[in-house]
DNA sequence: AATTAGATCTCGACT
DNA sequence: AGTCGAGGTCTAATT
């Protein structure tokens, strides 16, 4: 890895352009070519950036970018398509290299899986007497989250999303509609169960039939906790 | 901005908890106090970070941590929400500092917003003798990209994406339901428009009765060039 | 390899 | 402040 802190500007031409006035900012090189260009503020995602494969290049800068004070330029090429990045540097006020060597990488405790296993394991939650039929449930157009059954054994179609916004809605309709040409299924309601449900998804599935769950992921692995100490 | 290249580990608790384990990484602090771990690959997200507003305190490691060889500790805090970050030093490789001052920002020039601006300005393309009746026609639930009227008078919705996804013909269907029922418009038929389409969008498309066009834009740019030169 | 759904999404525009 | 749509989305899982 090779960290630049440099004066200079920076031009995008691919899928956009994209251009960068004159000034300090941090370039980071990868040891696989790929390139961060960042200020001092904004969020994780660099003013722009070149992504792996690519390589780099060291070019002299032209007579044009020679007078506007450029000492070298740099050209980032990605390898599969025809992204490219021009960075011209006016002035090196930093540089350091260092080989970090390979990362042992992330290791990640997802929360929508979490919820779905939570929820099946606890479906009660949802209703006096409700069985799971099962999680992840197969059909034609993708799995639907959980079925179940409530406590008159009418089949329930439960779609879980961490934050629930329209499209969860679309979806779990589409599932709905599906389900319900089953003649062995039907007639399959729905409930849209999430963390946090967005007014306009809330409305959209009130006013079709399927009713919103709000979960609390804490009160639900509180359950579970409890559960397994008695069990 | 402070780089920090060290052998840390780091932990994130808040929407999910992750955790790297002891390995030589790049720390970016910002100035707002926002904190970026990379390692030398990947793109250009971090392996683990912390956006602003966040404070960063600089703790002594527990016994346990100094025992496993931790000299410091990072404690990253964010001020809206109980996201939090840890990260342990065990040791610091290389150190700078450097003030960057506030960056310009990016200069821009979009795609969709072209597509959407060539394909009115060429609704030809579309069909022999369709004309245009206008971009971002506005209905109650969001702005149409293009209305416009085949050759014998019929009103068409269009619906232009980069991409086309399913998300994008539910979009144009609703709206054509909308359309719909205005008597001076109906019957509004649908095309879905975009420089790419998923197979899944456009069989549901197709099932709607809604027509698919592929947009190619260097064609589309160069109908604009052609037509400039010739007039 | 291609497709799909999720993301600690991020980011901007608009209400 | 919240909502919505787009992204040079990126990323991981699955077909």
């Amino acid at each position: 890895m090779r960290l630049v802190i440099a004066r200079c500007s920076v031009d995008y031409l691919g899928r956009l352009t994209a251009h960068l006035p004159l000034a300090t900012r941090l370039l980071v090189v990868k040891n696989d070519g790929s390139v961060l260009v960042h200020s001092d503020g904004g969020s994780y995602k660099p003013l722009n950036w070149m992504s792996p494969p690519c390589t780099l290049v060291e070019v002299e800068p032209t007579p044009e970018e020679a007078e506007a004070g450029a000492t070298a330029c740099w050209i980032v090429q990605n390898a599969k398509s025809d992204d490219r990045l021009r960075v011209q540097l006016h002035e090196v006020l930093h540089e350091h290299s260092h080989d970090l060597g390979v990362d042992p990488g992330l290791v990640k405790d997802g929360v929508e899986a979490h919820l779905q296993k939570l929820l099946a394991e606890h479906i009660h939650t949802l209703g006096e007497g409700w069985t799971l039929v099962r999680r992840e449930f197969m059909t034609a157009i993708g799995p639907v989250d959980i079925l179940c059954k409530d406590a008159s054994g009418a089949t329930v179609a439960v779609e879980i999303k961490r934050r629930g916004e329209i499209d969860g809605v679309e979806q779990l309709t589409r599932y709905l509609e599906l389900l319900n040409r089953d003649p062995l299924l039907a007639p399959v309601t729905g409930i849209f169960a999430a963390q946090e449900i967005k007014p306009q998804a809330r409305t959209l599935a009130t006013d079709r039939g399927i009713r919103c769950v709000t979960l609390d992921y804490d009160a639900l692995r509180g359950i579970d906790d409890i559960e397994s100490r008695l069990f």
